[in-house]
RNA sequence: GCCGCUGUAGCUCAGUGGUAGAGCGCACCCUUGGUAAGGGUGAGGCCGAGAGUUCAAUUCUCUCCAGCGGCACCA
């Protein structure tokens, strides 16, 4: 039998007999090695200790070191070992699959009765167990037949489903962590000793849809996270409660911001103090969009259905629409109308009024337009997914020639504003043409290439989403995290070749016949509501002092200041800046904590020694120590300070 | 919409088959205190809505509504 090469990542070479395995590569180098090693990378693919090598490679052994595949491992085991533990304590509950996902793990389960917390406790003390254990994991490929034959016998119809979906030519991989079995793609650890007993928890059991259809059966879904040790698990629950405590419909109540309330669901009670934050929002982004050429405009809320029929919205869109009807036995005539779910056919009203010629293009129009959508009962999330919202809507009637410019200057521009809100980090999402679409090929070839090029031309970080396109169009997507990690989709940029078409919206081209404009609908924020809901937890509530909802609080430390106190109030609020007096019965410790509490940026102490030298005495958020410094000096630093990034 | 959990004072939460309690907040009084909670007194609840079981329901059961965690959806 022949030798291979193995090339350790070192660059030394060693010689083995064909077949060896990684695990007794690792024991051969040493002894302590063959013990920590957890898995192997042959030619950079994650593989078994187990696996045979049975030709020249290079080779990695991977130990708990390696942190993103040690985790890997870890985490795919501890899916491996719950299903076990569920089994072992429940034997008639169905397995389906359990896969790795951001800091753990999670596997559905078909039980009849519900999880419970308790239950849960039990698994992990069960997983615990089997740790204990050291179980081998050990695996063998199997033909299709024989596997479906195995699951069949033993009562897994999900699994004899996953087997048959498993493409001709692959290997179809049967596990074994001690006499339990899963099928899985693989690698493993090479027993179940090696996943850290005190590094795992369960965190919750949610319903899931069997292959994530809708029409399939619910599954019970049971969350895990795994790390490698103890400290690690316990620097994650603390970084999840440290993200909690920045969650935007806590924070809204705390500071005042907005409220929800059941009489009506997924629409905002904006309080002073959340709409001046609102409004700061607003009104940067118009000074934005003037900037760059946009019109403003703003169009009706009921519009007749006639309208959507046009749009196209009655026929595929109406179970998201509020209907509003008048009521029969008083009105003259009846009359069926929707609130508008959208902007676009509307703008297109607007456009349509005139002859548009060549030379009007591109035209931009802009509207802070408010929408309602009947949106499913459990998709609503604070201000993150609600049934009423303004969208920072615009739509650019242009030709197909000018899509890409157009392109381009809106990413550029979208970019600079998220910089502004203080976001670097965003995903942009390139969806091209889906399967069942409007348009030529031609066209759909010219607008992708448009929309891509210009992408690239801005930067090359994005991700492509083949056939999630619109049926009118490709489009881009923008999308923020939430403190807990959850992406939002908030600008969007979306090229439609329907729309105007069905409206009839038409231009005079320089050939003097009729064409059709290509639409852009972009927005920005996507809504306003929800993107004020990302920067409350980006910002955990400190926001910059443009943005602060309360900006200065002139406390007094004696009553004798009151009057101080109010001068001072009065000559910020002269230069427009949002201060307001603190001038109660409360040492000035108690005004401190509360002000800090209520996260305003600045608390201005004032004392007799302040009245005296007509000085005030800064406390910025989150400092310890204070700045005396006059009233003039703190005036003309605070009111440069509050600028909005646009103006400075 | 689906699965699970939750709904008690403005907020955070205890509690019980015999119509309720804490802390914070709020009001009033005392206190004028130098940078994250001074003290006292007091007010405040249709125990999410409806129905059922029961002598009696905030408590048990059912239905509905809303919220939370997921899933699905997200022009």
């Amino acid at each position: 039998m022949s030798d291979i090469s193995i090339t350790l990542p070192d660059g030394a070479k060693r010689s083995y007999a064909v077949g060896i395995t990684g695990g007794a590569i690792a024991g051969d180098i040493s002894k302590s090695l063959g013990k920590a090693a957890l898995a192997v990378k042959i030619d950079d693919r994650l593989a078994d200790l187990s696996e045979p090598i049975t030709s020249d490679a290079s080779l990695q052994i991977v130990t708990i070191k390696d942190e993103a595949d040690a985790l890997e491992l870890i985490r795919h085991d501890c899916a491996h070992i719950m299903a076990r533990a569920v089994q072992e304590i429940w034997p008639d509950v169905k397995v389906t699959i359990g896969p790795v996902i951001e800091n753990g793990f999670y596997y559905d389960f078909d039980r009849d009765e519900p999880f419970s917390t308790e239950d849960l406790a039990a698994i992990e003390k069960k997983m615990g167990e089997i740790i204990n254990l050291r179980d081998t994991v050990r695996t063998e490929v199997w033909d299709r037949d024989r596997a479906i034959a195995f699951y069949e016998e033993s009562g897994e119809p999900y699994k004899v489903e996953l087997v048959g979906m498993i493409p001709e030519g692959e290997p179809i991989r049967m596990y074994w962590h001690g006499e339990w079995q899963d099928l899985c793609r693989g690698p493993h650890l090479a027993h179940t000793g090696q996943v850290p007993a005190d590094a795992f928890k369960l965190m919750s059991v949610a319903g899931a849809y069997w292959r994530g259809d809708s029409d399939n059966t619910m599954l019970q879904r049971i969350y895990g996270v795994a790390f490698r040790n103890r400290q690690e698990l316990k620097d994650y629950i603390h970084l999840l409660e440290e993200a909690q405590k920045r969650d935007h419909r806590k924070l809204g109540r705390e500071m005042e911001l907005f409220h929800l309330q059941e009489e009506a669901p997924g629409m905002v009670f904006w309080h002073p103090n959340g709409w001046t934050l609102y409004r700061e929002v607003e009104d940067y982004i118009r000074r934005r969009i003037t900037a760059a050429g946009y019109r403003e405009i703003k169009t009706p809320q009921v519009v007749d259905r006639k309208l959507w029929e046009a749009s196209g919205h009655w026929d595929n869109y109406q179970e998201n629409m509020f209907i509003v009807e008048v009521d029969e036995d008083h009105a003259r005539e009846k009359r069926i109308n929707a609130l508008k779910p959208m902007n676009c056919p509307c703008h297109v009203q607007i456009y349509n009024q005139g002859l548009k010629s060549y030379r009007d293009l591109p035209l931009r129009l802009a509207e802070f337009g408010s929408c309602h959508r009947y949106e499913s009962s459990g998709s609503m999330h604070g201000l993150m997914r609600v049934r009423g919202f303004v969208q920072d809507d615009a739509h650019i009637f242009c030709t197909e020639d000018q899509i890409a410019a157009e392109t381009e200057s809106f990413i550029k521009l979208l970019s600079s504003i998220y910089k502004d809100f203080g976001f670097e980090n965003y995903d942009i999402k390139f969806s091209t043409r889906p399967k069942v679409r409007a348009g030529s090929d031609e066209v759909w070839d010219q607008a992708e290439a448009a929309l891509e090029s210009a992408v690239q031309r801005v930067t090359n970080d994005y991700e492509i989403d083949p056939g999630e396109g619109a049926f009118y169009g490709p489009k881009l997507d923008f999308k923020l995290t939430d403190a807990l990690g959850r992406e939002w989709q908030c600008g969007t940029f979306q090229a439609d070749f329907v729309l105007p078409k069905r409206l009839g919206a038409e231009y005079i081209g320089e050939d003097g016949a009729k064409h059709t404009p290509v639409m852009l609908h972009r927005a920005i924020t996507g809504s306003l509501e929800r993107f004020i809901g990302i920067l409350i937890e980006n910002y955990a509530g400190k926001f910059p002092l443009w943005l602060a909802p309360r900006q200065v609080v002139v406390a007094s430390i004696v009553s004798d200041a009151d009057p101080f106190v109010m001068k001072v109030v009065e000559t910020l609020q002269a230069t427009g800046l949002r201060a307001e007096a603190d001038i109660r019965n409360e040492k000035i410790n108690y005004k401190v904590r509360e002000h800090s509490v209520g996260k305003v940026p600045v608390i201005l102490a004032v004392g007799m020694k302040e009245v005296a030298d007509g000085t005030v005495s800064m406390r910025r958020l989150g400092d310890k120590g204070s700045e005396v410094i006059t009233l003039e000096e703190v005036t003309r630093r605070l009111t440069l300070e509050a600028r909005a990034p646009d103006l400075v």
